[in-house]
DNA sequence: GGGTTGATGTTC
DNA sequence: AACATCAACCCG
């Protein structure tokens, strides 16, 4: 299966988030399934970094769609997103939790946990179990910069799973944006849950 | 199980 | 001061 190009990227930010779901995250000899992302759009969403944090608005002008935005958050975790732009809407996607596949052992020691379903069912953990930190800020993850140990791959699962929303999980803005897309039955997703309903 | 709380540091 | 979190701890 190939990695996605950039133009996957180069749509409506929302769109990009649910067709993320289903798809392998490929890091440095780990992978997982994508089973829960975030959309973020860069104009109208108060709860988007680019609302409050010039750094976020001057990363969004000024590095290509399918680059990594990795920042750190209450002290102790970093988060991975995905840039998007060029579309119907710009805006950021928080990868929220995977679905292990290659690289188990490497990561069931990062993260000090036997279980699968521990290993990256939260943005927090994924991060851990990846070792993903500050240094990856920009890394591209679609075109010809794109390091070759990394990149985002359609799987064979992509259109088996039974794709979800529901309101956004950790925020006090914007708090009913359905923008929050999860894989029906899957036991990787973060716990947390609103209202959840079927996408088309 | 479910709710609560403490740990921790960057950004504005 | 707020924060796109997590795990340990309580209670039952």
């Amino acid at each position: 299966m190939p990695f996605l190009g950039t133009a996957f990227f180069q749509r409506d930010v929302v769109e990009v988030a649910r067709d993320l779901v289903g798809t392998e995250l490929v890091w440095h000899g780990c992978s997982g399934i994508i089973v829960e992302t975030e959309a973020y759009a860069a104009e109208g969403d108060p709860a988007c970094h680019t609302a409050t944090r010039p750094s976020a608005r001057e990363f969004m002008k000024s590095r290509p769609p399918g680059s990594a935005y990795v920042y750190f958050n209450y002290g102790m975790y970093w988060l991975f997103n995905l840039l998007v732009k060029g579309g119907e809407r710009d805006g950021l996607i928080l990868v929220r939790a995977l679905d292990p596949r290659r690289g188990i052992e490497v990561m069931q020691q990062r993260r000090q946990r036997e279980k699968l379903h521990e290993l990256c069912s939260g943005p927090g953990k994924l991060a851990v179990a990846l070792a993903i930190d500050g240094k990856h800020h920009g890394t591209p993850m679609t075109g010809r910069q794109r390091p070759a140990g990394c990149g985002l791959r359609a799987s064979a699962t992509t259109t088996e799973h039974e794709v979800l929303c529901d309101v956004r999980v950790g925020i006090s803005q914007a708090t009913d944006f359905p923008w929050r897309f999860l894989a029906k039955d899957n036991g990787h997703v973060s716990v947390r849950h609103g209202r959840v309903k079927k996408v088309a």
